[in-house]
RNA sequence: CGGGACGUAGCGCAGCCUGGUAGCGCACUACCUUGGGGUGGUAGGGGUCGCAAGUUCAAAUCUUGUCGUUCCGACCA
């Protein structure tokens, strides 16, 4: 490809609304141009990027016997209504209508439509096990896009379905496509980590993300996920499933008998600590959450951070926010009560469901809030003073140096970005659905499903983020929009422009991705628009001709080799 | 949705406080110059100052509303 003919428009400033490296480079660079609040133009370059993913995605998907096939984009809500998210799914479910007043969905994913497909396709478990992928557009109206396109509301994904006739065979399924993913990733160029998470919305039990770690110390905060990790045994996780133990804390208040005492203003566990002159870890923390509209109280010990996923998930919620004042005086004034936040506790509460964290069970002789404000009751115990709840549950946010639930090692924290993710949903849908097949006994039974998810668009972003300098991007060359340009310095020097011509050609013959900057640009311009861009090699046709010299730059690693043009030529060819 | 900031040429910004001919750099067009890390120059083209209402002889500038963008929190590939 030409340069002067191809349609890209590199920037000498980065975009004043980007955030992190990946958007700012991207557009910048000419791959990506902004349509509206994430939404994204992908140019000519970032197409040939995202092809090279889907590519790769493609036949390592096909290695691991999977079939592809592209569902719709727009979805009829009979399907949702069937699978029960029509109701559930919320706001970032795109929904209109048609001509017709028909309601209907732009796919955010295709549970629903494969699952259809499979009930009408698939009849025998002699047709099974059987995984289906498409690679296509989703639309989720987030809530806030942002991060460019590691966060877009319109995105590229591989989506994948398996489908089994038992759980033995989908846990094979799974196994199947746990290794494919890690072979995608590599072949991507980026290293990933498949780490234990929450199955969230979607639903089903066991699942796992890959995540491209990345450093929190950089200017980079593109990692949305905080991972938990054990370098002794390998475990790890992801903030919202990851478990721990704890290390030895004093958990007896030290109270002789139980007694209401004047706290004032001690709202929260620092100011009530300090006061008494206790360790936050006696105290019973108690706070009002809503989940999907209903009242719930979690106890937890008071050293200690509530993972609101792990405790929406014991409640088989969707939505979960901490209650807010108005709420907690409405709490209060049905139970009979006056107190404000900070002075709240369990007993006598009405129409608040109690859940306890594991922590708070070992706690004797503590202290915990009695819903009188500016008062505390201290030296409680479970089943004398306050009545143990019955639902208790680990509800609590993993930090840094808990102990491995595996080894006991100390756990360590790291920033990631999900670029994939895999589930086993077992019936979830098959039987929401009425998805079934006979099986060799005869027997109706529904489908035992899987899926797994690639962002595509994620990933290329990702890649980016993890390799890039102060001069631009540094493309792997698996998925770089072009393996190599051939430039040479000066558009009125003829002999500079034949042999880059010649070199150009010489690849072009044997099928190799590559560009020549013709450009009537200076060489500076065009040195620095390679960098930018980042192929990952660079033939500078410059002076040294006359010596019949080039100069073959490796962009990753800014090695500068000067040989000849065959030479170079032969360089390339031997990549490939 | 809650809290902050910003909307002026394709991009990055100044002008607004103190109302009076709409500016700068990059990009774009033509010519000259230069020719190994975003040369230097001359001449150009491109704007309903986000939109709407109000105040005023007069609004980019003041007021109100509205829409959009962005940052911080709850979502997830």
């Amino acid at each position: 490809m030409r340069m002067s003919k191809l349609f890209v428009q590199t920037l000498r400033e980065y975009p004043s609304d980007a955030e992190v490296i990946s958007h700012k480079l991207l557009v910048r660079a000419g791959y990506i141009r902004k349509l509206a609040n994430g939404i994204y133009n992908y140019l000519p370059l970032m197409q040939r990027v995202l092809h090279k993913i889907e590519n790769i995605v493609r036949e390592e998907m096909n290695n691991a016997g999977a079939q592809e096939l592209l569902m719709p984009f727009v979805q009829p809500s009979e399907l949702w209504l069937e699978s029960g998210r029509w109701e559930v799914y919320g706001k970032e479910l795109m929904r209109l209508k048609d001509r017709h007043n028909r309601e209907m969905c732009l796919g955010p994913t295709h549970e629903e439509v494969i699952t259809s497909v499979a009930r009408e396709g698939i009849r025998s478990y002699k047709q099974l096990p059987i995984n289906l992928y498409q690679i296509q557009t989703k639309f989720r109206d987030e809530i806030r896009p942002r991060f460019g396109l590691l966060r877009g509301r319109e995105f590229i994904m591989k989506d994948a379905y398996s489908f089994d006739s038992d759980e033995a065979g989908l846990d094979k399924s799974y196994e199947i496509m746990a290794k494919a993913y890690k072979k995608i990733f590599e072949r991507c160029g980026l290293e990933t980590k498949m780490v234990q998470s929450d199955s969230g919305a979607i639903g089903g039990s066991v699942s796992h993300e890959f995540m491209v770690l990345v450093n929190e110390d950089s200017e980079n905060n593109a990692g949305e996920n905080d991972v938990f990790y054990c370098s002794e045994c390998g475990y790890s996780a992801n903030s919202n499933h990851a478990v721990s133990n704890l290390e030895k804390a004093q958990t007896d208040g030290g109270f002789t008998s139980a007694q209401i005492k004047d706290t004032p203003n001690t709202a929260t566990i620092t100011e009530l600590a300090d006061y008494l002159k206790i360790p936050p870890s006696v105290i019973c923390k108690c706070l009002i959450y809503v989940i999907d509209g209903k009242y719930v109280a979690a106890l937890i010990r008071g050293d200690k951070t509530v993972e609101e996923t792990k405790l929406m998930n014991e409640f088989q919620g969707n939505e979960i926010r901490i209650a807010r004042n108005d709420e907690i005086e409405e709490i209060m004034s049905n139970s009979g009560f006056n107190a404000v936040a900070g002075f709240i506790g369990p007993k006598g509460l009405k129409g608040v469901e109690i859940i306890a964290d594991k922590t708070v069970l070992e706690l004797k002789n503590f202290v915990i809030g009695i819903n009188q404000t500016d008062k505390h009751l201290t030296g409680a115990n479970w089943g004398v003073d306050v009545e143990l709840p019955v639902k208790t549950a680990d509800i609590r946010l993993v930090e840094e140096n808990d102990l491995c639930c595996e080894c006991g090692a100390k756990l360590k924290v790291t920033k990631g970005i999900e670029v994939g993710n895999i589930f086993k949903l077992g019936t979830k849908y098959s039987k929401a659905m009425n998805a079934t097949f006979t099986d060799k006994d005869g027997q109706e039974k529904p489908f035992i499903m899987g899926c797994y998810g690639i962002g595509i668009s994620r990933t290329a972003a990702a890649s980016v983020e993890r390799h890039h300098d102060e001069n631009g991007i540094i493309w792997p060359k698996s998925i770089a929009p072009y393996l190599v340009t051939v430039v040479p310095v000066s558009d009125q020097d003829e002999t500079q422009m034949k042999v880059a011509e010649d070199i150009y050609n010489k690849l072009l013959e044997n099928n190799v991705e590559v560009l020549i900057d013709d450009r009537a640009e200076r060489a500076g311009v065009k040195l620095k628009d390679a960098d930018l861009i980042g192929i990952p090699y660079r033939i500078t046709v410059g002076k040294t001709i006359k010596d019949n010299l080039v100069e073959f730059k490796t962009r990753q690693t800014g090695d500068v080799e000067t040989i000849t043009p065959d030479e170079a030529v032969k360089r390339i060819l031997d990549l490939i």
